[in-house]
DNA sequence: TGAATCAATAAGCAAACACTTATATAATAA
DNA sequence: TTATTATATAAGTGTTTGCTTATTGATTCA
C-alpha cells in the first residue's frame, strides 16, 4: 500500500457520517432508506457517502429488488483495522432496533 | 473517543505528506528545516502540515536554539494504531541518511 | 397500464483544504 | 549592532468536500 493508496483509505473513514455508516453495517446490511432514518440525511447525501466509501472498496453492494443491500468489505485488506477503529466508537443512539421498533426495518427476501 | 474526535484524528493523518512526515518521525525527531529537504516542499507548508498534527496531538515540538524539534506524541492512545498504520507504508525514496551524507542533518545540543 | 417507491446522478454552493508568496518574530553569528 | 537563520503566521488562490434541490432510472404494486 503506497502513500496516495493510504491517503484515499483514510479519506473515505475520515468523516463522522460515514463512520456512523460503517459502525451500522458493522452490525447489519442495511440499504440507504434505513440510513435516511438512522443518520437523518436526506436520500442523495447517503448515496453519495455509500458511492465513496465503495470507491474504496470498504463496502459492497447488492441489488434485491428496488433495494439496494449495502454491507462491509469484509475481505479488504485492511478491514481488522477498520473494525478495531469503529470498536472505539461509541454506539449511536439511534440503533437498528428501534427501526424495528418502528417498522422502518426493511424486509426484503 | 466519539465520532468528531476521530474524525480530527482520521483526518490529520488523511494526506499524503503528513504520512511521510509521520514516516520519518518514526524514526527520528527532526526540525521543519529537515523536512522541506526531505519532501521538497516550501517552509510554510510544512510549518502548516505541523500545525495541524501538533492540533490533533500526535507530535510534539521542543524548541532548541533557532530549530523547533519535533517528535511523535508516543503519549496519545492511537499511538499504535498509527505506527501501524505507519508499517504499512513504504520506506520514502529520501532517506534521512542521504541528509547526513549532503552535511544537512541538523545537530543541535 | 399508471402510480408509487428506492436509488443514482447532475448541478450548484458554501466551507474546508493544501498550497503559494509576503511578512513578522526570535535566536544566533559576525 | 547588524546580518543571517529557523520558524510562524497572514493573506490569497485553486481544488476538493459535503451538502442541497432537481431530475432520472428502475422496480414493484394496484
Amino acid at each position: 500500500m503506497d502513500y496516495l493508496q493510504m491517503e484515499s483509505y483514510l479519506k473515505a473513514i475520515s468523516d463522522h457520517n460515514r463512520m456512523l455508516i460503517l459502525k451500522y453495517l458493522s452490525k447489519d446490511s442495511l440499504c440507504i432508506c434505513e440510513f435516511t432514518e438512522l443518520l437523518d440525511m436526506t436520500q442523495p447525501a447517503i448515496s453519495q457517502h455509500m458511492r465513496k466509501l465503495k470507491q474504496a472498496e470498504l463496502v459492497t453492494e447488492e441489488k434485491r429488488g428496488r433495494w439496494t443491500i449495502w454491507a462491509l468489505n469484509v475481505r479488504h485488506p485492511q478491514y481488522p483495522i477498520l473494525i478495531h477503529l469503529l470498536s472505539l466508537l461509541p454506539e449511536p443512539e439511534r440503533t437498528i432496533e428501534t427501526l424495528v421498533a418502528e417498522g422502518k426495518k426493511v424486509v426484503c427476501n
